[in-house]
DNA sequence: TATGAATGAGGTTTCATTCAT
DNA sequence: CATGAATGAAACCTCATTCAT
């Protein structure tokens, strides 16, 4: 196929089986963080298979023993970091102080952003290309979105958040303000302070929704 | 190739002077609409030069008579409808009512990015293929980054505005708020009500910000 | 085109490994060999890499897994001929008899052009065309000078050679004479007779130099 | 038609009529000089039409109006350069001191290449692409060689020269080794002295002829 | 005669994918 | 399972030449 057309919509991939024996484990699993070295150097679209594979020191014919093309190794590369993905969202927020909540979840959502900014960019692109994935990006997010949503109804519920607030399009914005605040810090290079980012991102959150001190 | 006259390499690309003719002035008209056309439809690495051309009802060389690479007639493209790509940004905030100004601010956005989604959806993929763009995007950010910013310090400077906010980064999360809520409705194609949608995110700016109503 | 991974740019070509299986060492001596045909035939700008492809009995695409460029399998031919590719140079001038030395050398030369006079030609044809290449024969004709001219030093320390000649520039002057004549007979057809023109070509290097027979 | 095929022997150019106009041969030579400036800057084959038109200062469609193709204009420049292009011959040998003229006329030759040195490589590039233009220099250089042929005759009869030496090849050689040695200096880039050079080949030329001063 | 845009044949180059060993 | 060479479909790009104005 030629270059150029290398994002467009393959079939659906059935769900290949896992390697039968050890060595292939071990060949599938250098393939996979070799994709993740080059995705990360050279982007999605600029990574040739043939980087993959001799950056994984195997030979060009053995990626198709366990992957149907480079949208396939994508994914098979953020299952492997997929702990490192997180989304923005309020842990535990009724749970004692709702205000340390946001601010924690905040800080650790920017943490893992900026330790993996070169992945996010990444995620970033293939967002644009890949159909397919970005609906897969999406369902995510709306999971995210729907359980940040839950915690402002509940806020609201108890009064402690402004009720006139839509409370899934809250969620989704704030998140959204989020994601795309550390976007433009560590993929364009705005070159914030990472604390004062921090803070202005919760307070900005705090104010938006006028949470307030629960009453002890 | 080797024999190529060294002379003639340009690197940067030296502002091609306009056709001299008004036949040459359709003919790249028709390049910059049909470009547009295709773009819209096909997204900008399925673009092929040679379905511009054929869009425009030219011969596939003719495209080298007004540009030199994809990118250069997309630069031409964006041009031409410059206009429509806002910024998200307030516009004379201080006269009168901020909160009005704000509102509308934000609906002028929206109601362009709806208009023009699928061109927004296109600046998103080549903002994250290609660097120059890249740039170009978050230089255009930035100034409309910095106009909100000072707009902010006039509101905090009268006591209108939450005085503890840092104003630049304040400025560009509300911004990046906006412009992703409407990528997320119009280009991910999450469905949510316009006016709701507006209501809410004024209502966050307003609320993250805490400006109040000023005294008459 | 802006998308080409920077890393991957290589100015100088790095000496492309060899061939690692059998299949492929003959695909690529293939290759060569058609190369020299067509080049012969054609001329090396008349030649298309297709051809050489056609030729050869690959696919179009298989020139590039062994070579950049039809310059760069151009030099694989030299490569492949070096032997045939002589000098004028004059051998163990001063072991035994000097003029018969310049007479061998001579005729060597003389016949080696002969032989390869299609192959001569498409030389001087790159030479004209490719500065590199051009570097590289001046390189290789300049060792042969300062090895002729180190001759005729000798001959006249010995008091057999005109010592007024500077012998660099009488070394060079004599060794494009044979070159050129050579030239001229067999590329541009003057067709001379072979045996008078190495008679008249060594008798104008003897005089030229003022040989003498050495005292017995 | 494409580039690489431009030096492709093209059907004989029936001898266009000039320029009925004076605005019309003002255009002809503005061309013609602008090729000039085009070859020798860029080389013949590097050179583009449009280039040339660009250097003259006219529309590209006007090259046609007065030549068919490349080389003929490359022919044009040569005529009108006619006068630089000297070949190494002997004047009037037999008027006084053949010694001296033969000095003289490698001295002028020497002078000539080295003020056209550009222009003498076009030549030569020339002639290995061109077989009509190969052929148009052969007949040249042998009408010099016929004329230096006629003088060492001249000199081998008044017992003068060597009478072993073929006339006809003596001065194709002689000759060829002073164009050779110049194209080695100001093409290749030899860098000799320009006086050592002069000297070097008149000694060689007469030695080789070994010419003797005529009894007085 | 001058203009400069339009044409399109013909080459080059890339690289995902296949396949014989 | 591993290898690495072979394939060929697509794209790209150039520029001599033509042509409408």
């Amino acid at each position: 196929m030629a270059r150029q057309a290398a994002h467009r919509k393959q079939d659906a991939a059935p769900d290949r089986e896992p390697p039968r024996t050890a060595r292939g484990a071990r060949t599938r699993a250098r393939l996979v963080e070799a994709a993740r070295t080059v995705f990360e150097r050279d982007g999605f679209l600029d990574a040739r298979l043939v980087d993959i594979t001799t950056e994984a020191g195997t030979a060009a014919g053995s990626f198709y023993t366990y992957f149907d093309s480079k949208e396939e190794i994508f994914q098979a590369v953020l299952k492997e970091v997929e702990d490192e993905m997180l989304h923005p969202h309020v842990r535990e927020l009724n749970e004692g102080d709702p205000i340390a909540a946001i601010e924690a979840s905040n800080r650790a959502y920017l943490e893992s952003y900026e330790r993996n900014a070169k992945l996010m960019q990444l995620l970033e692109q293939v967002a644009t290309i890949d159909d397919e994935f970005r609906e897969m990006r999406k369902r995510r997010s709306d999971a995210f979105m729907r359980r940040n949503a839950r915690a402002i109804q509940d806020l609201q519920a108890s009064g402690l958040a402004d009720p006139t607030l839509n409370p899934m399009l809250a969620a989704g914005a704030l998140s959204g303000m989020v994601s795309r605040a550390a976007y433009t810090n560590w993929v364009l290079g705005e070159d914030w302070d990472f604390d004062e980012l921090a803070k202005t991102l919760t307070q900005l959150w705090i104010n938006g929704l006028k949470i307030q001190r629960p009453h002890a």
